[in-house]
RNA sequence: UGGCCUAUAGUAUAAUGGUAGUACGACAGAUUUUGGUUCUGUUCGUCUUGGUUCGAAUCCAGGUAGGCCAACCA
């Protein structure tokens, strides 16, 4: 049985069958570099590198650099980090569109000689309300009719520097009246006078997306250049201009971009939650960037699998975030290792435990990898529990701790709650007094007692003080950005980030490296973050475990 | 009031004229020294009206709804 084929790999599967391009495949992720990448754009990532490695083809990275005043080598190296990060490999192909500025600029020559582009000095405002409405043709103005000799001299002239920003534009002569609104002469060339990140100051004029991104697809003979469905509309444009050129045939295909729930996907929103200090970074663990994702605790397999598990398609989709999640719960479950860290602590005296002995507990790393073996946490007569792990009054189907009730303390022994000591003064709980079943012990348990509880625990004499940075998401609604008149901001989450500056933590985890990943038993997924230091562990939340008690309380 | 695109369970996605399936979610149960994991089961769908056809989610026409397009952004 064949697995099914999304139209993109379809389109592919049939052009390899008819051999056009001989059945070669190369596509493309052409980034701008103006930002960072999101989660969108690991979409993209996927599907480019992933159809063309599934058919024996190759992806190139390019990045579409034709806009100086926005773009910055800062953004060009942390693309390039993401996407070896995700896994993907551009090998030795890594273009610009800016290596091909000479080229593209004797594309231009070549269609003016053909009387295909003519030079127009008039204002941005002109050009607008000439180009008419949707429903309304636009009307020619002087420059429209100008000779090839005119216009071959005043681009030179352009090129050169000659005129100032925005005194002229280079434009395509197709059809004024087109219901397309792309093809009302769209401007091809613009003059900025502005550093390229790579070009220098070589160029004071730069081609448009339009004249460039189909043009570098062309020259670099790729076959199936695949973008978003917003630019469905330049399609007719960015045929026209490789066929009046008669270059290599490159075709643009459409995809759905991803949309997630109770986050925002535009970079200049991203851009503004930075600017403005609502988030530490790009790479704030609440960030939906890669970037993001990554320091949160991500790894590149949930991300690929979430990718794989959306799928292709046309039509306008809103992802619920919580498949992000179960991606991410799916293989961190595999693959992280089972540590006893306390959040919210409260002490538990066993009574009848020797004040003077400790022993050692064997605890699994990982019950889903018997390879991961089992590590040793000392066990004492003053542990840390959960204060959640309490109640005075137990509600109705609680199973964990009251007077009179009994837990198993994780891979150690069941002990029956005696009673609660609270400061007289403030009335807070100050210990839970208990009492152990010295034959309950895990492994060779013979007190024939079976509990319904399992709770973990951490050695009130050794534990280690570690900072857990605790995320919710971002923003309160599923869709910030949905709301006619409300901006996106109005919706953002107060409570997005937590901070437990002391949840005690078994001393094992002192070897914590930047970016190990964890499961704090019945807490959830943890890595430690890039902000720690030698004696102060900071780890951040990747996602909750499933939790199907509380969310039947709610 | 122009053009282009799209419409399948709650959310995504398959079925390419021949049994509407899968995943996530939700719900229920079993297992469990994590209220995790695992396993089992249940629930729920072809936007609408016509047409073509032995047979339509699929093809055609109309309608409806949504998205995109009038940057010297990409």
């Amino acid at each position: 049985m064949s697995e099914s084929l999304n139209f993109i790999e379809e389109i592919i599967a049939k052009d390899i069958a008819e051999g056009t391009h001989e059945g070669r495949v190369l596509t493309r992720f052409p980034p701008e570099p103006n930002g960072y990448l999101h989660i969108g754009h690991a979409k993209s990532i996927c599907l480019n590198f992933g159809v063309a490695k599934k058919f024996g083809g190759k992806t190139n990275l390019r990045f579409d650099d034709t806009n100086p005043v926005t773009e910055d080598v800062e953004y060009v190296d942390s693309i390039k980090q993401d996407i070896q990060w995700l896994g993907f490999d551009w090998e030795d192909r890594e273009f610009y569109a800016s290596d091909y500025f000479q080229q593209i600029y004797d594309f231009a020559v070549k269609l003016i000689q053909d009387g295909k582009a003519y030079v127009d000095h008039s204002t941005p405002d002109e050009i607008a309300g000439q180009k008419g409405s949707p429903t309304v043709p636009g009307t020619p103005n002087q420059y429209r009719d100008q000779s090839i000799e005119d216009n071959l001299a005043q681009f030179e002239k352009m090129r050169a520097g000659a005129f100032d920003e925005g005194a002229c534009v280079l434009r395509a002569k197709i059809d004024l009246a087109s219901p397309n609104m792309h093809l009302r002469d769209p401007v091809m060339y613009r003059i900025k006078k502005a550093h390229h990140h790579r070009t220098g100051d070589q160029w004071f004029i730069y081609p448009m997306y339009d004249f460039a991104h189909g043009q570098s697809d062309s020259i670099e003979q790729v076959t199936h250049s695949i973008c978003t469905l917003e630019f469905e509309n330049h399609k007719p444009l960015y045929d026209w201009y490789i066929h009046q050129l008669g270059i290599f045939p490159s075709h643009q295909y459409e995809f759905a971009r991803l949309n997630l729930s109770y986050t925002v996907m535009s970079k200049r929103k991203l851009l503004q939650l930075v600017n403005e200090e609502y988030v530490s970074g790009w790479n704030d663990p609440r960030m939906p960037t890669i970037s993001g994702l990554r320091r949160r605790g991500y790894t590149p397999e949930s991300i690929r699998d979430f990718a794989e598990r959306i799928g292709i398609a046309k039509r306008e989709n809103v992802i619920d975030v919580s498949l992000l999640e179960f991606c991410v719960r799916e293989h961190l479950n595999k693959i992280a290792a089972r540590y006893m860290v306390v959040q919210n602590p409260i002490k538990l005296r066993i009574t009848n435990y020797p004040d003077d002995t400790s022993e050692m507990m064997s605890i699994s790393n990982n019950p889903e990898d018997e390879s991961a073996g089992t590590r040793l946490v000392p066990f004492c007569n003053e542990v840390y529990i959960e204060a959640e792990d309490y109640m005075e009054v137990p509600s109705k189907g609680y199973f964990r701790l009251y007077p009179g009730g009994m837990v198993r303390l994780k891979n150690a022994y069941i002990i029956k709650c005696e009673k609660a000591i609270y400061n007289p003064t403030n009335g807070d709980l100050e210990v839970i007094e208990a009492s152990y079943i010295p034959e309950s012990r895990s492994g060779n348990d013979t007190s024939g007692i079976n509990v319904k509880g399992t709770i973990h625990w951490v050695s009130a004499n050794e534990a280690v003080n570690v900072e857990l940075r605790v995320y919710d998401r971002l923003f309160t609604d599923e869709s910030p950005d949905g709301h006619e008149g409300k901006d996106f901001k109005e919706f953002i989450n107060p409570n997005s980030l937590q901070i437990i500056p002391n949840a005690k933590a078994e001393t094992n985890i002192i070897n914590a490296k930047p970016g190990d990943r964890y499961q704090f038993l019945r807490l959830g997924y943890y890595c430690l973050d890039q902000d720690s230091a030698p004696g102060h562990l900071v780890f951040n939340r990747t996602v909750t475990l499933k939790d199907t008690w509380a969310k039947g309380k709610k």
